[in-house]
DNA sequence: GTCTATATTTCGATAGAC
DNA sequence: GTCTATCGAAATATAGAC
């Protein structure tokens, strides 16, 4: 889908995207105009067109880096059996979500802030999503009447620790070393499945 | 701040809120026309602005009503001294918090698919907002030094625990009755803290 | 590749009749 | 209280020169 192979034109595309991905965090991408972008790069509103064909195409793609990374590791998860082999696996799953998500909080922290204009844009006729949400893919995994309740809602439960910790309120986690946060929530969410599963 | 103070008109302008509750929710509030929410109503775009000077308040005051309930929470809260008294009154707290998501959680799913656009609203010069955001004031309470680490992490973490089972990934578990759910949510949230303060 | 200039559309907001 | 009609401002997107 991106437009020009050329070397150097790459460099600017990308430059593009980091300001878009920053204006669009900040502002929202509905505050952002594409005027906006284009002063914060030096050049015209017109120049990003030769880069990207609509507005929406930038959030796009920079929404699709974030899906194709949690896309991998769900795939994963979806590989086990549907019950007590996934409640299993989850343990496994939960150390790579703390790494995935210190490692992706960037694009996390774009997709919180804009979850209404990502839902029009993957919700929209234009882009082939046989790439399913992975919204609704974790929601269908927690869902499971093949996996006890308690356990999917520490499952879930898990999942709020990590963003929470990690992402929402990584504000006031600052001055914390990312490795010493992240040991933190290791042993948390830890806790959460070994308490529950012992009852 | 509203404008009819008549007894029937009230009910249009409730009748006006509540749509756009749903409409800000589902579509996001920059992708919802005022047309839309007239049409919705039966009526014209031009009669809204009899109960609304400009789009922004009908958002506004959907915000002040999560602001206000949220804010007797965090009154209590920090009433209590910054460190071992705060600690120490957290398990009640998330009692609490439980409920509240509960009884607003419609709100809180609007709050939550729109953060940009109510980030540019409280953010702008015409509100006094003399009342600080909640947010910003828990992350203050989430930072302090006077509480330990560990501590704080595990506060964050029930936030994130209660946040996503009855908000975010509310979905999943739409078929569990509201007080099964919560029951299972508090005990999660006791264990974090009981486990986390043995240590 | 980037520019200037402009077309097109949509939306928030206002004026004024009824 | 609700309507019709319209204004003015942005913003997306395009055309075409350089």
């Amino acid at each position: 889908m991106p437009r020009p192979p050329s070397s150097q034109g790459a460099e600017t595309r990308e430059k593009i995207l980091e300001v878009a991905l920053e204006l669009f965090t900040h502002q929202g991408y509905d505050a952002t105009s594409l005027r906006d972008i284009a002063e914060r790069l030096g050049i015209t509103k017109a120049a990003l067109y030769y880069y990207f064909e609509r507005k929406e195409d930038i959030l796009l793609e920079l929404h699709m880096r974030l899906h194709d990374a949690g896309s991998a590791l769900l795939d994963e998860l979806e590989a086990t059996e549907d019950g007590p082999a996934r409640v299993a696996a989850w343990p496994a799953l939960q150390d790579q979500l703390v790494d995935f998500m210190l490692e992706q909080r960037d694009l996390l922290l774009l997709h919180s802030r804009n979850q209404s204009a990502l839902a029009a844009l993957v919700g929209s006729e234009r882009n082939q999503h046989a790439n399913e949400e992975l919204e609704a893919r974790i929601v269908r995994i927690l869902g499971s009447p093949a996996i006890p309740l308690r356990q999917r809602v520490r499952m879930a439960a898990s999942i709020g620790v990590i963003t929470e910790v990690l992402v929402e309120s990584g504000e006031a986690f600052q001055d914390v070393p990312s490795e010493e946060l992240a040991a933190l929530v290791r042993e948390t969410t830890a806790d959460l499945l070994g308490v529950g599963t012992a009852r």
